[in-house]
RNA sequence: UCCCCUGUAGCUCAGCUGGCAGAGCAAGUGGCUGUUAACCACUGGGUCCCUGGUUCGAACCCGGGCGGGGGAGCCA
């Protein structure tokens, strides 16, 4: 017989038709007169009930006595209307088979609640927890409704490098990739000579896509890249990974104007797609994670961002001087508790900051006519703050050549970039939005090591 | 990298002033008229993170190390 998943089973009629599933056993509750196996197999947040009667749990005791927590079974039975309260169907079982025990001395997911610092360290069980199984649900959602935004907007996918030979990204350190035995030559007291490394000079893996997608949003208009980033920062924080996937559109003849609208359109729709998609998962981190997260997504799809410069940002700072450690000042970088004042308490919702003073900004933002500021837009959000960091580019030759050399960064290591300005240079704009943020942002989950299958940090490289 | 907290049963934790190792949950066994975080009873279960020291005596005090969490910085 055919396996029906437990998604597929619960938007069937409970006409009594005979079903197989498969999955893993959550729960089992014995009485005299009846078993009941609570079933899941990931393709929803809920279970499926399967029921014996005394009959058929005699008959199948031995099966039964196996079918502990944690054990892969296939039931077969029929589809009926659920007599009890707490489920509208349940399957009537007449057989069940264990494929897989989980012997209960030895598995170390219990029917019980765990914590979540318990779950990383079994970080390949944990996905068959309700938590982490609708973590991977929505992060799978949004993943795609990520090209989706992009595609029916006419933005075209580009695969940027992982490994590059540049290290003038500027966004952070960097993990070095080579094939040279460095301990070797560092044993008998050499330098390295790269000339004789994979790529005849030092590599990276890269540390953000931006700089080769503008190359691409010089030729194509509209180009996006979603892929995987790489930091070698030994910063340990719940907001920070040292791999992660970063989303970067980039769009020419696009200001600053542009790439806010964008940035906001792009968000709600993210949002709007995981209330609608992904409700039952939602319902659970409101229930279990982060109360009161529906209400707060439901109201950032329906009021429009605020949005602010930088200099207007610090007055608003200035006016409660007494609420930060550190006090705020024109020219300071805005501070964790800065950012979270701003969205929490000014503005209640998503706020987006722009026109930052350039000392605390990169090198490729365009400057303002005030010659002080850049035009960088960061998009803060309640509960951890920057999600989304982005600018218009600096399209001016000689402007651009002087922020380099101001910043005491090398000429000939942009020499491409720089191309991009001297034939047929255009306005453009583009931003990073971590997914994994993103993820924090969506489901509550307040540990961004637990919005990732696999987190990479420092000292964390298990799995 | 810095600051603070923390490490005791499979999990979550208590353990007072240094004096016999504890609870709840989970597991096992039995019971229970359809349960759903099932319920009731009983039973088993320990390298008190590692290491060095102080002490008649250390889970507890001190030094060092390792792990975990929260915050900060860097950022997405």
């Amino acid at each position: 017989m055919k396996r029906l998943t437990v998604k597929e089973i619960f938007a069937l009629e409970p006409d009594g038709r005979s079903i197989t599933v498969k999955g893993w056993i959550r729960t089992k509750r014995e009485t005299k007169a009846a078993v009941f196996l609570e079933l899941n197999d990931g393709s929803r947040m809920g279970n499926l009930q399967c029921v014996f009667g005394e009959a058929e749990a005699a008959a199948n005791s031995g099966e039964i006595a196996r079918a502990g927590t944690g054990a892969s079974v296939s039931v077969t039975g029929s589809l009926v209307a659920s007599p009890a309260a707490g489920q509208k169907l349940e399957l009537r079982a007449e057989s069940v088979s264990v494929i897989g025990e989980a012997p209960a001395e030895t598995y170390p997911l219990q029917k019980k609640a765990h914590s979540l610092e318990f779950l990383r360290e079994i970080a390949h069980l944990r996905p068959r927890t309700n938590t982490f199984g609708a973590v991977a649900r929505v992060r799978n959602r949004m993943a795609f409704a990520v090209h989706q935004f992009f595609q029916g907007r006419g933005f075209q996918y580009i695969h940027t490098p992982l490994i590059t030979a540049s290290d003038a990204e500027g966004a952070g350190a960097m993990f070095q990739v080579t094939t040279l035995d460095l301990a070797r030559i560092a044993s008998s007291g050499q330098e390295p000579d790269y000339s004789k490394d994979f790529f005849g000079k030092p590599a990276y893996l890269t540390v953000s896509g931006q700089l080769n997608v503008e190359t691409y949003c010089e030729a194509l208009g509209s180009v996006y890249t979603f892929g995987p980033t790489f930091r070698a920062e030994n910063s340990n924080t719940s907001r920070h990974l040292s791999e992660f996937w970063m989303i970067e559109p980039e769009v020419a003849f696009a200001d600053i104007g542009d790439n806010m609208d964008l940035a906001e359109d792009f968000l709600k729709h993210l949002v709007t797609v995981a209330l609608e998609d992904c409700a039952e998962d939602l319902e659970f981190f409101d229930k279990r994670i982060q109360p009161g997260l529906l209400e707060s997504l439901r109201k950032v799809i329906s009021s429009p961002f605020t949005r602010m410069s930088y200099t207007d940002a610090v007055k608003e700072l200035e006016k409660s001087p007494g609420s930060f450690e550190f006090k705020p000042y024109w020219g300071c970088d805005l501070q964790s508790e800065h950012e979270k004042f701003l969205t929490e308490k000014v503005a209640g919702g998503p706020v987006i900051v722009t026109d930052y003073p350039k000392e605390i900004k990169s090198f490729y933002m365009k400057v303002n006519e005030d010659g002080k500021t850049v035009r960088a837009m960061d998009v803060l959000v309640p509960r951890f703050g920057e999600i989304i960091g982005g600018s218009e580019r600096e399209e001016g030759l000689e402007v651009l050549l002087g922020r380099i050399r101001d910043l005491g960064l090398r000429e000939q290591d942009y020499w491409w970039y720089l191309d991009l300005r001297r034939y047929g240079t255009t306005p453009h704009s583009g931003f990073g939005l971590g997914f994994e943020r993103l993820m924090l942002y969506v489901t509550g989950m307040t540990n961004i090591r637990d919005v990732i299958p696999f987190p990479r940090a420092p000292k964390l490289a298990d799995f």
